[in-house]
DNA sequence: CGATAAATGTAGCACTTGCTACACAGGCTT
DNA sequence: AAGCCTGTGTAGCAAGTGCTACATTTATCG
C-alpha cells in the first residue's frame, strides 16, 4: 500500500516540464544527464532511451522552453495599447525586472553564448525565441506609430542591450542612456 | 642537442598569454586544467603550482584578457575625432565586425553567462571590460555633443543591443533598428 | 662543498561525464 | 502457449575533472 503509484507512462512530454524546471533554476552547465534525471525523478538510462542522445534532449528541452517563454509573453501582454515607444520600452523593461523572468533571463545568456560557439541547437532556439519577441514587439507597438517595423527593431536593440548591461551590474548605465535617448522621462 | 632549450623560467606572466589565447580560441567552456596546460606547454600540476587553485587561475586568467581588451582598444582608437554619434557606431560596430574581435565577442558572451550565474570572477572582468568600454566612448564622442555623458550611455546600450542580436544571426534585425533610430543613414 | 628551498615529473585518487550491455518484467499479437 | 516489442533496473566502461602525495631535479646560498 505504500506503491507511489507511478503508473503516469512518462513520456517525452511528461518528462520536459520537470527538465524545463531543472535549467532554469540550475542553468544549462549544470545540464548533465545524471542531475537531470534525478530531477525529473528518473535515471540517465531512462533519458537517453526517450530522448535518444543529449544533444537530442537538449535540443528538444530548449525548444520546449522557447515554447514556455512565447507562452509567458502571451500571458504578460498588457490589453492596453501604449501610447509612445517610450511606454512600450518601460513595460516591456518592468517586466524584464520581474522576479518571475529573472530565470529566462539567466538562460538567454547562457543560451546566446552557447549560440556563438556554434552549437546547433543553441542556435536554434536563440533565432526562435528572438523571432518570438520581434513579433510580440511590432504588435505592441503604438497605434499611431509612423514606422512600427522599424520601431519595434530599434526599440529590441535597446532592449537587448539594456538586459545585458543590466546583467552586469551596469543597470544604472543602460538607465542613464535611455533617459539621454529621450525615450524614457526621468 | 636537441634540447629545446626551455630555459625561460615559466611564471604566472609568462603562462598568462598562452592561456589566453587558448581561452579566446577555444572558449571557456573548454577551459579545464589539462587542456589549458597542452596549451600552454606545462601539465596541470603546474597550473596549479603557479596559480594555487583553478579558480584563482581564471581570475587572473580573465584579469589578464581584461587588460588585453584595453589595450586592444587603445591601439584600434581612431586618431580623429567622430563628427557625429552615428559615426561613433558605425566606427564601433565596424571594428566590432572585425576578424580580430570575433575571439573577443564569443568570450565576451561567456562571460555574460558566467556573471548572471554568480560567478564571482566573471562578474570582476565583466564589470572591467564594461567600464572600460564606457570609458573609451566618452572619450569617443563627437567634440560638440550635447550630452557625451548620457550619450555615450545611449550608444553603448545600442552597440551592446546590436552585437548580441549580431550573435544570434539577428544581424539584420539590429541593422534595421539602427537605420530606424536616425543614427546610421542608408 | 653541502644544505636548503624552489621548480618540475610521475602516479594516483575520488568523482563526474555520456553512453552501453544485459537482464527482466509485462502486455501484445499470432 | 509462444514469441516479441516496449519499458525499466543494475552495472559498468572509457574518458575527463580538480587536486594531491611523493620523488626528483635544479638553483641558491652559507
Amino acid at each position: 500500500m505504500n506503491e507511489p503509484a507511478k503508473k503516469p507512462p512518462m513520456t517525452r512530454d511528461s518528462l520536459l516540464p520537470l527538465l524545463a524546471a531543472h535549467v532554469l533554476t540550475h542553468g544549462l552547465g549544470q545540464a548533465s544527464l545524471r542531475p537531470l534525471a534525478r530531477a525529473a525523478g528518473t535515471s540517465d538510462r531512462m533519458l537517453l532511451y526517450h530522448f535518444g542522445s543529449k544533444e537530442a534532449l537538449m535540443a528538444d528541452l530548449l525548444g520546449h522552453i522557447a515554447q514556455v517563454y512565447a507562452a509567458a509573453l502571451d500571458a504578460a501582454m498588457g490589453s492596453a495599447r501604449a501610447a509612445s515607444r517610450g511606454e512600450v520600452v518601460a513595460r516591456i523593461l518592468a517586466q524584464g525586472d520581474a522576479p518571475a523572468m529573472q530565470p529566462f533571463l539567466a538562460l538567454w545568456w547562457e543560451i546566446v553564448a552557447g549560440a556563438v560557439r556554434g552549437i546547433a541547437s543553441y542556435r536554434t532556439a536563440a533565432r526562435a525565441m528572438m523571432d518570438e519577441l520581434l513579433g510580440w514587439l511590432e504588435t505592441q507597438m503604438p497605434a499611431d506609430d509612423p514606422d512600427p517595423k522599424g520601431g519595434a527593431r530599434y526599440l529590441l536593440t535597446l532592449i537587448e542591450g539594456t538586459l545585458m548591461l543590466g546583467a552586469i551590474d551596469h543597470g544604472d548605465t543602460a538607465h542613464d542612456g535611455l533617459l539621454a535617448s529621450g525615450l524614457l522621462r526621468p
